[in-house]
DNA sequence: TATTAATTGTTCGTATACGGAGGAGTTGAA
DNA sequence: TTCAACTCCTCCGTATACGAACAATTAATA
């Protein structure tokens, strides 16, 4: 009583969307142990990458609605993973930077979602791999 | 200030969460003048691959949680797509069917998901397409 | 400069997701 | 047959998602 690969309908969306189910799953385990969420590590490697960024242009960084994004960064301050801090030129702006704490966890961290990475990927080929990113690159961006 | 596909970190599951993303918004709003989400309209195809299973058969199925079926399912009774009817030989069970309404809107629903498919995938080439179905259930399923 | 327009971030409402607790019903073994 | 083990389902709590509406603030323009 469970769809092959032969009877599933041909349909992508619903194949994308259980392969990001596995995907995330997994990496939601991985990181329990933090008791950091999917979404808040990902906003820390979006800090990571260029800090004192406004939620706004996180947002866009990450592809993330300004909605969503506010209650996360919101449970981030809380849980001290990062800061807000007001940008004095222009007051609606807050400014949002890591943590000393995310910081000192920042190789863990990394290591982590290396980690996932590599058990998603492992029954590919390399060849499959650069592929799959690929193809998954063109439907994101167009 | 916006990842390009060279700045990207090389995070497939970053990269599969956010074709997510954009696959099940597209859906979403083709679906909307239906007024059925994305899960819904999967409960409806599911059923109308087998009528009559119950929640944890549709469940296995479609790989949804119970927990999160049940809500869904009961939002669907209410709306007037699907009926529950008591399983007589074993009262924990409630058998799933849809509705006649459904069941006329059938040919309009499944247009809908070729469609959305149909964009989802317009820029890749016939090989591509086959390529990347093909990559997504090996993922899926182990 | 007086207004209008646009931007930033929050809050609300609805709908997933899913782990865990627990109740109701059923089954099987002693 | 009676009780423990099981199964099905619901409910609770937490965290996304995202459209829509809003207040505060800043920019643009007539």
């Amino acid at each position: 009583m469970n769809y092959t690969s032969s009877e599933v309908p041909d349909c992508t969306v619903f194949l994308l969307g259980k392969a990001y189910q596995k995907a995330h799953g997994d990496f939601k385990k991985r990181l329990k142990a933090f008791n950091l969420t999917n979404m808040q590590h990902l906003v820390l490697e979006g800090l990571w990458y260029e800090q004192g960024m406004t939620a706004a242009e996180l947002g866009k960084l990450l592809i993330l609605d300004k909605a969503t994004l506010s209650g996360v960064l919101e449970r981030m301050v809380d849980g001290g993973w990062i800061e807000k801090k007001q940008d004095p030129q222009d007051k609606r702006v807050n400014r949002l930077f890591t943590s000393k704490k995310a910081d000192q966890m920042k190789p863990e961290l990394i290591a982590v979602r290396k980690e996932a990475n590599d058990v998603l990927l492992a029954k590919f080929s390399p060849e499959e791999r650069v592929l799959f990113k690929r193809l998954l690159k063109d439907l994101i961006w167009d």
